[in-house]
DNA sequence: AAGTTTCTACGGGAAAACCCGTATTTTTGA
DNA sequence: TCAAAAATACGGGTTTTCCCGTAGAAACTT
């Protein structure tokens, strides 16, 4: 019996690249592909794989809400987080969310197939480039960044594109208290001291589209 | 004759994929690949590719730059740029400093095939996603971001690290005034109206690492 | 040696962001 | 249907950013 692998990321490249590696391994056979979390969630529906390599960055929906939607949905996939961003809070944020491993995308052929099989037996991989600065756990409380609501999301999408609160006001028809409301309460969710720290977050973590 | 192609990127896996991408083309051979700026360097030293795939985004130096010290030294280089970035402020810089083409890692064989055919005749080509946003040409005055000089990038660093201009003039022992003032003139330079911009700017350009 | 760029620094003021609160209405979910 | 969550909004203040300027000193080009 094969370590059945699905990929998910929106560059084919990435996926052909992956699937090359994994080329020739007699254990591991690669069954679906997808470049967005919709195809990803429609798939799953169907046929579920043991090993999910989940790109954090996706078009359509930032990459710990699917790894969320999928832990909470199908528990028996092991989900493998893999990005180039090497960010601790991005790490955290798809641990926390119920990954089980995390590879950064520069991991050669040998790590990356020694983090499906350990996956498969349910074993935690943590890419050796992370493991100096990173030392979380799955499920550890504390360790999901608080959900931002629809209209919160909203917000920092325009603050991300340069919107004060006051032009920000005008485009959601609201009073410029309310949009800086909002930005207080993004602030303090998302643990920063400022505009350039909500950027930098919405960003490296794709909390925005 | 076949068409040489050398790839530089930070992920061994987009190498992966692209080498596969391109395996099996009668006209087309990979010579080089590379995962840093420096490595780039060297090789070029000895031996030049008909056509360079860039990613913009290296480890240690910002593709823009790159692309430019290829164009001034190995001008018979036909560079094409290559990237998940699609903020057209990317585009133009790339552009701008000599690449010929501009694609989007979602992009499938056949536009890789294409563009790198095309290239080695010198013709442009920009990915069909982007066409519609963005028609820059090589060269074309105005298209290059202004250069920012060495404290320039410090002060940008610093303001994407969250820190504020009174914390900024403490770390690098100046006046607040003084911080000020490159703040000011990196706004002008970078042409975006305040911090979130120049987050923003930094972060999606690569311009600070 | 002269010119250019970079780094430094300031005055003065307007605008925006940040930081405490509190509080009503609307929406959502168990 | 009733409690929780989300979205709305304001008072009153401090801090920071933004925007005009100007300008000397230091560091490189040529």
């Amino acid at each position: 019996m094969k370590i059945k692998v699905d990929i998910t990321d929106d560059h084919p490249l990435a996926i052909n690249g992956i699937r090359m590696m994994l080329e020739g391994e007699p254990d591991i056979v690669v069954c679906h592909t997808h470049t967005t979390a919709g195809a990803l969630k429609e798939s799953m529906a169907e046929e579920r794989p043991d090993v999910l390599l989940l790109d954090v960055k996706l078009s359509d929906e930032p990459g710990p809400e699917v790894a969320a939607f999928i832990t909470r949905h199908y528990p028996d996939v092991r989900i493998i987080a893999l990005t180039s961003l090497d960010a601790p809070a991005v790490v955290k944020n798809m641990m926390g969310n119920g990954c089980i491993s995390y590879l950064l995308k520069g991991t050669d052929r040998n790590t990356l197939i020694e983090a499906i099989r350990k996956a498969y037996f349910w074993e935690e991989f943590i890419d050796p480039a992370l493991r100096a600065q990173v030392h979380y756990s799955r499920y550890e409380p504390g360790n999901q960044l608080p959900e931002l609501t629809k209209r919160e999301k909203e917000i920092l999408q325009l603050i991300v594109a340069g919107d004060s609160t006051q032009e920000i006001a005008e485009k959601l028809f609201i009073s410029p208290r309310t949009a800086e409301t909002h930005r207080l309460t993004l602030l303090k969710k998302l643990d920063v001291k400022n505009t350039a720290g909500l950027v930098r977050i919405a960003l490296t973590l794709g909390l925005i589209m």
